[in-house]
DNA sequence: GTCTATAGATCGATAGAC
DNA sequence: GTCTATCGATCTATAGAC
């Protein structure tokens, strides 16, 4: 039976949730403990170093997350395509269609990029390895494969971005919807008329 | 003959580079004085709404920025194909691919995007509107032009955030160059093979 | 384990001398 | 105009009662 009582892991989401919408420098200790119903002294029983430790161990959520739910699909889907279309489909609930925002993407633009940079290029370059890969064995070449996984992260960042800046989750929805077909175009060539 | 001493225009572009490195949250009057050479008796007297107004001042410069530097190319080129070619050049320079952070996007995912989000919406849909006439001028149709001047818009947002993740400028050269070529693509379909 | 109290530093902002 | 001094609030982190 599960304790009722939080461990240390069940702070998580939630923790998540604060630095996502505050950012690294924006959260402070009382907002967390408001989010997470834990006092300081609690929070420094579970996270001994700090407001570092916790964003590290939600990074490894996170990357723990994006492994089991995005980056096996892409490596062990018996079809590839099918691999791509879940982790479309993954992101998309993820992010909320774009209202809620990639805490990844986020630290990569703060000053504090450094502290976590090895979490950060990890979780990067595993999903672009993973999609690549899946492109290679859906008929795509090496190169062509490499550039397509590559625009396709970097694009689901912009359409974060655009769909928070202008408001509207439209466009993440048609941004993910243009990238889905991209991707499913006939291979040959980078990439073909897509019917947009 | 131009002072010698700071007029407040002056004080923006290195207010706009701390703000870009720490984020709205973690820029502190004690960096800004550092970076502006200022004390705090100089900064409020330029800034008497301290640092909202400062923030806010220097989203009106980039903006008239890039209103000066892309948005009038777009315009008024003559020849659309040159205005696009222009705002490529301009954008790789600002963001110096990608080592640069673009200050809207960064403001777009925090929390205080309430507080700018007047001067974050106009930024982007100005650019979006501007590159998408130039599109349609250049021959292609008003929907097709929407979208890829949406999905250009985005996707250079996109590649900032993975060159910084990466730590790697290639990855903004290779992201730009594969927008200019598909935006330099023939008209007709939204997408055609993008010699990559 | 979880809490309250609090330390010590730093925050944004203000006051007043010059 | 620009500075220093300083305010009260808030910050991260720690100490110690229970």
């Amino acid at each position: 039976m599960p304790r009722m009582v939080a461990e240390r892991a069940d702070t998580l989401p939630a923790l998540a949730e604060v630095f996502r919408e505050y950012g690294y420098e924006g959260t402070s200790l009382a907002r967390i403990t408001k989010a997470t119903g834990l006092g300081k002294g609690s929070l420094y029983h579970f996270f001994p170093g700090g407001k570092a430790e916790m964003a590290t161990r939600v990074l490894a959520d996170i990357d723990a997350w994006f492994e089991s739910n995005v980056f096996a699909m892409l490596d062990d889907a018996a079809k590839p395509e099918d691999g791509i279309a879940a982790m479309f489909d993954a992101v998309s609930a993820y992010f909320r269609s774009g209202q809620r925002v990639c805490l990844v993407g986020v630290l990569a633009l703060g000053d504090t990029r450094d502290v976590f940079a090895e979490s950060i290029r990890n979780y990067f370059a595993r999903w672009i390895a993973a999609l690549a890969g899946a492109l290679v064995r859906g008929g795509r070449e090496a190169a062509t494969a490499a550039a397509l996984s590559e625009e396709t992260v970097a694009g689901i960042q912009g359409v974060i971005v655009l769909t928070r800046a202008l408001d509207d989750p439209a466009i993440f929805v048609r941004g993910i919807e243009y990238l889905r077909v991209r991707l499913a175009a006939p291979a040959g060539r980078h990439s073909c008329s897509a019917p947009l």
